[in-house]
DNA sequence: AATTCATATGAACCATTGTTCATATGAAGG
DNA sequence: CCTTCATATGAACAATGGTTCATATGAATT
């Protein structure tokens, strides 16, 4: 009797069942592996990229960003609501004025790590 | 006189000047931040992440990750071609079989390092 | 309270991208 | 050489996502 979480048979392709069957079975939860890509996505964009650039070296306020990059304050803020859905940014208002900074450490490391390998 | 690299006027909004010539000075190159976003968009799918995660335990054939992973041949191997463009994969042929696995333990880093944010 | 200013947000538009389907390539075996 | 089998690839389709435009919110100032 197979296991619960056993591979559907494969009549066409005679595959290397016992390797499959065993990566199958190290592999993360399905659940992990789709918020890791969802994690990425997030870094995937060169706007998203550019603005947590900024941040990196001080918090700064929406209509700061948007000039240093050149962009609309509109474009930024969709932006800013992804980054904070997201936990990669934190802000904090005084007055009218909402600055916005990297949420922690960690996103510098993730933004280095990155950095290092396509500076080979 | 102003620098070659200086930022556009902006009349409509009184933003943080100092500041914003201060962080665009030391923002890296345009074409950095680019680069960066587009390894990060490659990560970004949670096809290919799975792919990543397969020949992480191990090389393996294209027929044997499509089985694995519950997916069309066709959509496995389109997507082993943008892993293998972007050098995050490579591959060696036996007869009519190609085996694919991870280019370098430098994709393992980036994979464990988006997977230590994500369980926190 | 009315106005101004910084930011947020909803809808629409266009571009990008992942999958499917059909077909091509290219190696091994008869 | 003709077939078979593993993989690759091109075109088409559907879905996702980033920007713009118009407008809303909400805080400060008069």
């Amino acid at each position: 009797m197979k296991s619960p979480n056993c591979l559907p048979e494969c009549d066409y392709m005679h595959a290397h069942g016992d390797l499959v069957q065993r990566v199958h079975d190290q592999m993360p939860k399905e659940e992990q592996l789709f918020d890791l890509a969802e994690l990425y996505k997030i870094f995937g964009d060169s706007t998203r990229i550019r603005i947590l650039y900024c941040l990196k070296e001080s918090e700064m306020c929406v209509c700061d960003i948007a000039l240093l990059l050149g962009m609309t304050q509109s474009a930024i803020s969709h932006q800013l609501s992804v980054l904070k859905k997201s936990k990669l940014v934190r802000y904090r208002r005084e007055g009218k004025t909402v600055f916005y900074a990297l949420a922690d450490d960690h996103v510098t490391t993730i933004l280095s790590q990155g950095m290092d390998h396509i500076s080979e």
